[in-house]
DNA sequence: CACTAGACTGACGTGTCAGTCAGTGACCGG
DNA sequence: CCGGTCACTGACTGACACGTCAGTCTAGTG
């Protein structure tokens, strides 16, 4: 049996991963230098390339791991689901969005303000993540159409809008650093979804 | 009188600044050399630097030029105007956002997809723009409110969610250089803001 | 034609980092 | 005690791209 200097390999990983994750987040991908992560976890540039082929390939398994959080988490709402109503449903979806954002908020900024722009060929793979987060939600708004439980109206501009939302609050409460009940901001985004904010004739 | 060889002085910036636009546009801050553009503008790489501090400041000047038009469209919704109703005059609103974001379609790329994480400082600068934007639109809401034509609740949350689904759906439009009428695009979303699209019984 | 102004050029010097590799020491089995 | 393996180290290298500057070219002027 082996007795590590201090630390076994797959933990080393992880360790690694943990503090680029945080350096990421506090200077961006571009701003980080490998110098700065190897500091941070108190090891030497070499240590870094045992374990990571490069910077991308770092950032990428950072993001990846919560990207794939966030589509296994995409359940199909079901309307003849006999003890959950269309609207429970739908809160438990924002729900579970909004945890596994919250979980990890140094990724959660970094999905949401570095990941684009990092590399061509990462970027195609992000906008494409966001493309069948997108679809999936088209489908599901014809679905409701179809049934009468969705607004009628493009449902392309309409999951944008919605996907946008998401997006925008959950950048900025990681971004502020803010602490925001998580019941609270369920049920505010999914009446927003329901009958947004403004009450006003129209024509 | 002078008459310039091929150019005056301020053409050829002007030149240079809306080549560089589209090479940012299509390759995003980072990737985008000086070499990209000075090829682009078929010019001499000194010749840039005559006209440009550096990188940086014609990045930020790009932006900066877009930002200070959005923030100069944003007008107080005024539920007293006898010949508008306020309806209107929140269309009225999402469409000079729209048109001015439609306008220049490769600053608007930049501005929703590269302007974040170029620098701090710009980001820091970036950031407060938002905020202004989001203060602003919170006024309104809690002015709507008290005026009983805005749904109660956060108002914070509902100013983030409305910027981001704009922000979102602008990016879209951009990225995928997608064709969208104007007029659907502003009735599209007023429908959004003013009822959502759920349309379920809560309770 | 001689001279000047100034727009323009592009080879060059320089700093910055990502990634490498020869070397070190700890530990183990024989 | 010795040879081998393994995690780790950090000085080093090379590429890249930024910004500079000595020099060119052209159009105006006397």
């Amino acid at each position: 049996m082996i007795l590590q200097g201090a630390v076994g390999k797959a933990e080393r990983r992880q360790q690694i991963l943990n503090v680029a994750r945080d350096v990421f987040a506090k200077r961006g991908y571009h701003t980080a230098k490998i110098e700065d992560i190897v500091a941070a976890a108190s090891i030497a540039r070499g240590t870094f390339y045992l374990y990571f082929e490069d910077k991308r390939a770092i950032f990428e398994e950072i993001v990846d791991r919560t990207i794939a959080r966030l589509g296994m988490s995409i359940v199909r709402v079901d309307p003849h689901d006999g003890g959950r109503t269309v609207a429970d449903q739908v809160k438990e979806q924002i729900r579970r969005i909004v945890r596994i954002l919250l979980e990890d908020r140094a990724t959660t900024k970094i999905l949401l303000s570095d990941a684009l722009g990092v590399d061509p060929t990462f970027d195609r793979k992000l906008l494409s993540f966001y493309d069948e987060m997108s679809s999936l939600l088209e489908g599901s708004l014809r679905d409701g159409q179809a049934l009468g439980i969705v607004r009628e109206g493009d449902v392309r501009l309409m999951s944008w809008l919605t996907m946008g939302a998401l997006k925008e609050v959950m950048f900025q409460i990681v971004q502020r650093g803010a602490e925001y009940d998580e019941d609270k901001l369920v049920d505010g985004t999914f009446a927003y979804f329901t009958s947004g904010y403004l009450r006003v004739m129209v024509e």
